[in-house]
DNA sequence: AGTGAAATGACCCGAGA
DNA sequence: TCTCGGGTCATTTCACT
């Protein structure tokens, strides 16, 4: 599905979108064309999903994060849809995961600081269908990379 | 330090790196030129990290995230930097964060499937400075977002 | 699938308010 | 800080290989 070519494509634009054409067709000995006809192809078939910005928590006054470890007691469809649409509405939760684990949901929340997160529990409470198990403060970031590695 | 014009300019490259600088000047009842430069003093300070490619991981066949819980029984400044490079230079792991909670460390790692998770492990069980105390397998992604909430 | 060239349009940098 | 306008260069299309 995707040849050799497709994939440096995509590992350079994984790393700076705002490569052009051109050096990404001088990198890979080729002319623009085909450069600019696979990443057309690339992004009608959804491999490439978009092109964002990334800003610097620390810097925009969002440096804290906090994990938010879910539960929900009631397991039906109904809760589900109604617990993954409000997660998905909230700006503060980055991401959320379905675990295979003993507790349902992660959250990664992002905030200013832990008043802000107490806020945002507080909030999140009102939700009677789900249990919040526990949260795990970030001491520091390792490492954050929008990167998928491919092979 | 950031003002509403700002965080506006944020807000929309963050959803959407490729809108034009002309686009963005018509969103917000401005010209091109101060749009131009405050993008690029956002650039300069750091706020704007870089631009980058999102690429759908599941169509990328890397559609597997697992969390692997670490803890470092030996907690010196030497095991922590060692650790903390070696992943950093781990493609797999997408993100790392230094928990104040049980275990030390979470990892958020992107591989094709279970069996790749495995061959993952055995890498990282080679150093012997950390403790694998625990994995989680996703089952699925409710919410995956790179954009910080900006006030 | 890739090449090369031509037109379209965005970026960028002045001068001026 | 913003507006306006022009030079420069990347993007995009197309006819050909």
């Amino acid at each position: 599905m995707l040849d050799r070519t497709d994939v440096q494509i995509l590992s350079l634009l994984q790393n700076n979108a705002k490569l052009t054409i051109k050096e990404l067709a001088e990198a890979m000995h080729l002319t623009t064309s085909p450069i600019f006809e696979r990443i057309k192809k690339l992004e009608k078939e959804g491999v490439i999903d978009g092109y964002v910005a990334l800003v610097n928590a620390e810097k925009a006054g969002k440096g804290q994060i906090v994990f938010c470890n879910i539960s929900m007691p009631v397991y039906t469809t109904e809760n589900i849809e109604s617990f993954e649409t409000l997660v998905r509405t909230m700006p503060q939760v980055m991401e959320c995961y379905h675990l295979a684990g003993v507790v349902d949901y992660q959250l990664k929340v992002c905030v200013k600081d832990i008043k802000e997160y107490d806020a945002f529990l507080k909030e999140l409470a009102k939700i009677q269908i789900i249990k919040i198990h526990s949260s795990t403060v970030v001491l520091h970031d390792v490492k954050y990379s929008t990167v998928i590695p491919l092979d």
